[in-house]
DNA sequence: CTAAATAAGACTAAAAAGGTCGTATTTATA
DNA sequence: TATAAATACGACCTTTTTAGTCTTATTTAG
């Protein structure tokens, strides 16, 4: 309920593992998947979708692959979330909003404005962590 | 990823409910899920499960129904969650221990000690938050 | 031209979540 | 003592989500 999935792990690790290298450098998915035994294909399409917000920069082609495009400090772990599994993930309770969306029993729920207290401290401590500070 | 469960959501829902009622004061499975618009059988085992964990106490036969047994200050909501969906469900990364578990890549995983950060974090928030607090 | 890389979408399999059903047990009370 | 209304509990089913695979297209250095 509150694992963070496959792919944001297999995610955090790539960011991690590029940071760690000279500024620049160009990493192809297939030797990260490799490295740390994570199926190539579904680390393709995480990078993909990294590349697109523009945390990563891609480079078709032989001789290609992916290069970091911020600094590991710039890098909040909240927003790679958001990136690859939605903002809606982390959510802790659907109906936040006044209007009903996926929440069944909207008008008879009484726990969800108690509970935006612990939305918030969540959030702020995925705001706050950045990939500088994974190593 | 980060959304509370439906079991948990009603878990909740109920204990407040209890809760909000007069001292000692008994309620059925079957009020609270009307008046909520929960299934039945699903509100049923959660309080079953609470009542097992000494959160709430359980009454047989007709005029039977279950009874708030603690102080909502007294009422982690760290705990209930425990209760209805497992302690595993509040850890972020599986592996936290040095064994491989259900982790594939445990010997080649490197954002495992880092992310503690954030479970160490959560974990306070969902233990401080109480019962009490959800008024 | 070719090999090796990204890009992208469809598809499948497995796991988790949510919900339902059936049967047993308990107990107040008519 | 029979009955109705409640909890207890496990099996089952359905839906959704997650994880992983497959296929095809595009790009580009050499």
């Amino acid at each position: 309920m509150f694992n963070l999935s496959k792919k944001v792990e297999y995610g955090l690790i790539a960011i991690k593992h590029m940071a760690s290298g000279n500024k620049g450098q160009m990493f192809t998915a297939k030797e990260i998947a490799e490295k740390y035994q994570i199926p190539y294909e579904l680390l393709a399409k995480i990078m993909q979708k990294l590349s697109k917000k523009g945390f990563i920069v891609s480079q078709q082609g032989i001789k290609g692959g992916y290069r970091l495009n911020k600094n590991p400090q710039e890098l909040k772990v909240s927003e790679i979330i958001h990136t690859i599994e939605g903002k809606q993930s982390l959510t802790i309770v659907q109906c936040e909003s006044d209007t009903p969306e996926n929440c069944s029993i909207h008008t008879t729920c009484i726990i969800k404005s108690p509970l935006l207290k612990i939305q918030t401290n969540i959030n702020q401590v995925l705001d706050t962590l950045t990939v500088m500070e994974m190593f």
